[in-house]
DNA sequence: GAGCTGACATGTT
DNA sequence: CAACATGCCAGCT
């Protein structure tokens, strides 16, 4: 695995319940600012349950796509309280 | 081993 | 205001 993905599994991994990040503020704490795209490939091959990729919500506010579906994405962060 | 694709974002046209 | 084009990095074909 490269650092950029260890990086970014980790920071994903650590971020809070109830609480969300953008893949731009993700891809900039993993050291590449522009890399939000990969972010997102990541995550997508990544079907890790350590890993609440469901935290990880687009710029726009747009909670952005999902690999289990985008309604239990939206359901997870509801049942955490983190809509909003 | 090279090229295309994609969970995005920003700037132009 | 909406559509198109460009950039990054990893994973597939």
């Amino acid at each position: 695995m490269s650092s950029f993905t260890e990086k970014v599994l980790a920071i994903v991994k650590k971020i809070p319940r109830g609480k969300m990040m953008t893949y731009a503020t993700v891809a900039k704490r993993a050291g590449s600012p522009q890399a939000f795209r990969t972010v997102g490939s990541i995550l997508k091959k990544n079907f890790n349950p350590a890993i609440p990729c469901h935290r990880v919500i687009r710029s726009d506010g747009s909670l952005g796509e999902y690999n289990r579906g985008i309604r239990e994405k939206i359901r997870k962060l509801r049942r955490e309280g983190a809509i909003f």
